[in-house]
Parts: C-alpha cells; structure tokens; sequence
DNA sequence: CAATATACTGAACATTTGTTTAAAAATCAA
DNA sequence: TTGATTTTTAAACAAATGTTCAGTATATTG
C-alpha cells in the first residue's frame, strides 16, 4: 500500500492527472505553479519530489513534461470524456474522406476505454464471430503504427470496412477470419485499394430487445 | 478536407501519435530526430511547420513537447450522459449494499448506451462464452420488471455475481449457462440467496494487449 | 526549363524548463 | 514545547528544447 498523501500533495497529483488527461501531456513545474499561485518553482518541484518519494508518479531528471504518473489505468477519481467519429462510408482510396461523412460521434469514458481510440465504426459481418465479435456490434478503434501480426484490425477495402485479424508476410497482408464461411483475402503491401484504419481496441455489444 | 502529407510527413505524424498514445506525450523534437536518425533538429522541425500548415497538428511557439494533435480533443460536456455505478462487492441478500462499496463509476454516452442502465459489473467467468461474453468484459445491466425466458441477466447467488440465461418454470428459476462445463442453476422463486440484478443490456470488451 | 516545395545538414542562438541551495513560516506529532 | 516534516519564497544555475539562418540536394509542377 502506497504511503498516504498530504492534502496538497493529493491536490498536485489530481491537478497533473487532469491536465495530462486533458492535454495528452503532463505539466512543466512552472504550469503547477501558476495553477496554485506559487511564487518558486521550488513549490511545486518540492511536491512532486514527495509524490515520487511515495510512489504515485516517476519522473526523469532533466526533462521536460517528464512526469509518469504510475497506476495511470486504475484510477478512478477522473472523469474525462472523448468524443471519436462514428463511421459509416468507407473509401480506402481517400481514407480521410470517412470522416467527413459521418453517422455521428460517440463520448467515451476514458476511464473505461483507455487507450486514446480514434474512431468507432459498426461490424458489418459475422468474419469474427469466434472471437466474440458479431455483426451490429460497435469496434471501437486505435490507430497505431506497428500491428502486430495476430492483431485484430479494422481494414477498408475499396468501399468495404472489415474487421479480420492482420498478417504480414513478406510484404503480404492478409486479412484472416476467424469464422467459418469467410475467405481470407491477401494484398499486396502498398495496395491502394487496403486502408488499415487500426486495431480494435473495444467492442461494444447491444444484447436487449 | 486536410491538404494530403507527404510520405515523410505521414510517418513522423503517425510517429508523433503513436508516442503521445503511449507516453501520455508528445514527443521533443530531438525525439523525432532520434527516432528517424535525423542529424539536424531542423529535419523535424520543418515537418512539423508543414504538418502545423496543413492543419494535422498545432503548436505554441517555444514549448517543450507542444504539439496538439487536432484529432485528439477531449470534450468535457456532459449532455446525455448517465453515470452509474461499477460494482465489485456481491450481497444477495441485501443488494443495497452492492452500491455502497463500489468499484468507481462509469460514464456512458445514451446516444449508444440507450436502454437506460442501471449499473455495472465485470463478467467473472467464462460461462456465457458461446453467446460472445467472455470473462473481464464489462456487462451494463438495465433493471426491468418483467424478464423473459431466454434473457441474459445478471443475477446475484449469495456473495457472487453471475450472467447466465434466465428461465423461470412453474416457480423455478434456472440460471442456464451457454458454455459447456458451467452448471444449470436451480432455485425456487423467492429464494433469498438469489437476486436477480436485471438484464444485460450492453457488453464493453478490451481486446488489445 | 524555371520556379517551387520538400528533405535534409550544420551551427549557433534564445527560451523554456528542471535543479540546486538557502532560508523562513506553517503544520503536526511526540 | 521541541523537533521533524511540509509548505513556501527567492535567486541563480544547468540542461533541455525550440528557433533561426545558411546552405545543399532532390523531386515536383507549371
């Protein structure tokens, strides 16, 4: 169990929590200051060498923003909210024209869904059904650099989106199914008519009625 | 419609996203230099002009790690969301006390979650896989009067939590698993030790990582 | 072709940001 | 009360980080 915090030392964790929530970056020493009217850096740089002391963030010396606040997933004090597009048409071709067309957004408790998604879209088939992903289902998706192979990716062919799991072999993508009844599709890396929009990060299941 | 990117400036915009998902920051410039073996900081830091100019990110001039990506603003209001509870504590028989020790709250956005929930609770075991729920999801059950045979409920045995398919047969009431290996539960109605929590209205899965 | 944008290097410079040291006041527990 | 810890101010310094200028090379476009 971590070592309790003082009263203002809990004040300068929940204030840097809510700004690196809100900001997708951690404060400066100078920013604390400003927030609690502090005359010296040393105010605040005093605290956050106790919240280190105790545990609660980890820092790099020298660095600027370098503040890693641990347990970052379990807390549940904040409330913060994203709003990501819901996605309806598909076009590999021009990818950035999805999202100009949309079918609305949705707001996302970040508390819940934790990994900074960038869309959502509706599952439009039952390829995946194995993996508990079933047509009419919400993905919600994270768009990263490297996938994985394995990983489970949400993929725009032509004007079709899809949600297979992603392989890539010597400069081959492959797009595979985990269901019964469905093909694998191959692609050529580069093809302009594959978009890989990103991994699914959520599902998001209606069950009543 | 955003002017299109360059191949570079595409890979050190994906770069810039990737890391800011996660470090919880954007990275310095010294960091894209280093991540794409630049010599010169001014490598980066003309993309950067030319991503700020093509509206993919914003900066302020002399801040360290200052780069805003423009798809990643938070909202903060709180139209058509409801909070509900995330319980983690199990008490048949005086239920009222699931709500007293909770696990956090989460909230949900009543564009999608639209059956008016009543509260949470993370699934528990794998009994209810054949029908796509899986242990760890998050389950929103919606409080109802009348529950039909065949509905997915939440229902509470003594000091544990339990989605099963509900049916209830000349005042017996079944908790039916869909996966092999879990047992068909048996209870007469109004058997204390059994609280029926409500229906399962919506599942929340994390799959990546 | 010329003009323009892109992609880089190199070196200095400016500003921000983190760090240290010294000290005073406030708080809290023994 | 006494002593330890916390909180705060103040000032100077060190390091990181962003910015600018000058220049080369390559591609792209009209």
């Amino acid at each position: 169990m971590k070592e309790a915090l003082t009263k203002r030392q809990n004040q300068i964790f929940e204030f840097i929590k809510k700004y690196t929530i809100e900001n997708h970056k951690p404060p400066t020493i100078r920013e604390i200051c400003k927030k609690f009217n502090f005359k010296s850096t040393n105010s605040a740089y005093s605290v956050l060498k106790a919240l280190e002391r105790k545990g609660y963030i980890q820092r790099t010396n020298l660095k600027a923003r370098n503040i890693n606040i641990n347990d970052f997933k379990l807390d549940k004090t904040q409330i913060d909210l994203k709003e990501i597009p819901l996605i309806s048409t598909f076009d590999a071709q021009n990818p950035l024209r999805m999202f100009t067309n949309l079918n609305g957004t949705i707001k996302l408790d970040m508390k819940i869904f934790d990994t900074l998604p960038s869309f959502a879209v509706e599952v439009t088939d039952d390829g995946m059904q194995k993996d508990g992903i079933f047509k009419g289902d919400i993905a919600i998706i994270t768009q990263s650099l490297e996938i994985k192979n394995g990983s489970i990716v949400f993929a725009v062919i032509k004007n079709e989106g899809l949600i297979r799991h992603y392989k890539n072999e010597n400069n081959e993508i492959y797009l595979i199914p985990s269901s019964r009844g469905y093909e694998t599709l191959k692609f050529k890396e580069g093809d302009k008519n594959l978009w890989i929009g990103g991994e699914v990060s959520f599902i998001i299941r209606k069950l009543k009625r």
